[in-house]
DNA sequence: TGTACATCAGTGAACGCGCGTTCACTGATGTAC
DNA sequence: TGTACATCAGTGAACGCGCGTTCACTGATGTAC
């Protein structure tokens, strides 16, 4: 990106083979190969190993970035909340947290679908880098949310513990339910519709 | 499997290959192709298209039987409820099937994956066919259980309308995050109680 | 400022792989006489 | 009961495909003198 490394060769070629692979991710889940991304880089398959150890390095940086932009999606679903009493603040952050994730999902499903990819394929690897779920943006953004809760007298400190995995489990079921299950294609409006209800629901159940 | 199909060449082989099929998924996902299914099945690869029209063909048959072996594992667990007042023992339906599910998920993660192969892959051709939600049977499962939840009084019936997308979101993702996700290989007591506690709270919460 | 040199990002050709699918075929089977 | 025949399940060889990865290489770059 700085002056000095574009006039270097290429430039970033590691930034542009995570950005093309994030291009054809969204557009394109199918095509998605190290040899499809070093093609649409303008260079030869080879120089991809100047940047990642393999194919499953690259996918990994993919997966990083892709958990960034959630993370990003989440927060803006989150940035324009009215100020309120400090519990019922905590619990809209948290409902914010959940939609926007659903949100993602649906606006990006390409992305969605490969954003846990390290975690998932490459488990061995992944635990040996020391990669836990707090490390994970979008779960961490989670973890900080209903830790808020807790801290604003929004949930029982004694409901805390495990309130995580239920809401991480509806909301993701929710958007997988929404990308590949039986709400794939529905309207908007049902959609919007479905995801608050559940959403609505797990808060109201772990509390 | 009668004895004429028994003794006419290889006998009934579209079943021959759904089984090796259901093996080769249990144990070794990643291999599992058409000409893997085949080989095991010791036949030249091109006699799967006596059966089946294409590999998608194939895996929608393979997904079929996972799904009504999913729907044996959720009734085992509700088989055995003690008798009790009817609202208590829907309720008690309700859980068997989330718990039933997520069971199903950790035994059989191989098996869990290619469950809905066809409703997210064949999207399109599974729409031609007319399938729906209620005839995906681990979900018509679920609807019946909420249906029987309005009907013993454990369910107001104005909360019953989207119920059952919170209830699939909730256990879904559960078994995606222990299949998948953090959870994955996390000691069995820990995924009972996480299991237990999400299915749970979605109960509470839609109710 | 100019030249020799070391570095190392990217090349291009090749490797072996397994895949899904097709084709003309063969030969075991059930059937009609 | 025995023979001729039609059916069609399964064969085996071949197709083209795109993949991930390797290798010896080249040539632009930054650096040391």
């Amino acid at each position: 990106m700085s002056e000095r490394s574009r006039s270097y060769h290429h430039g970033d070629l590691r930034a542009a083979l995570v950005t093309e692979a994030l291009e054809i991710a969204r557009t394109e889940p199918a095509a998605l190969s190290l040899r499809e991304v070093t093609r649409r880089a303008g260079v030869s398959p080879a120089a991809a190993y100047r940047h990642f150890r393999d194919r499953s390095a690259l996918m990994g940086a993919l997966a990083t970035e892709i958990q960034h932009r959630m993370v990003s999606r989440m927060r803006a679903r989150t940035a324009d909340l009215e100020p309120a009493d400090p519990a019922r603040e905590a619990l809209l952050r948290l409902r914010g947290v959940g939609l926007g994730y659903i949100d993602f999902a649906i606006e990006e499903p390409g992305w969605f679908e490969l954003a846990f990819f390290g975690s998932a394929e490459g488990a061995a690897v992944e635990e040996e880098a020391g990669s836990s779920p707090e490390q994970v943006p979008p779960f961490a953004e989670l973890l900080a949310a209903l830790d808020d809760c807790v801290a604003a007298g929004a949930l029982p400190a004694e409901r805390r513990a495990g309130a995580e995995f239920s809401c991480w489990s509806a909301v993701h079921g929710c958007a997988e339910l929404m990308v590949h299950g039986p709400l794939r294609g529905a309207p908007p409006a049902v959609v919007r519709e479905v995801a608050q209800r559940v959403v609505d629901d797990i808060i109201t159940g772990i509390r």
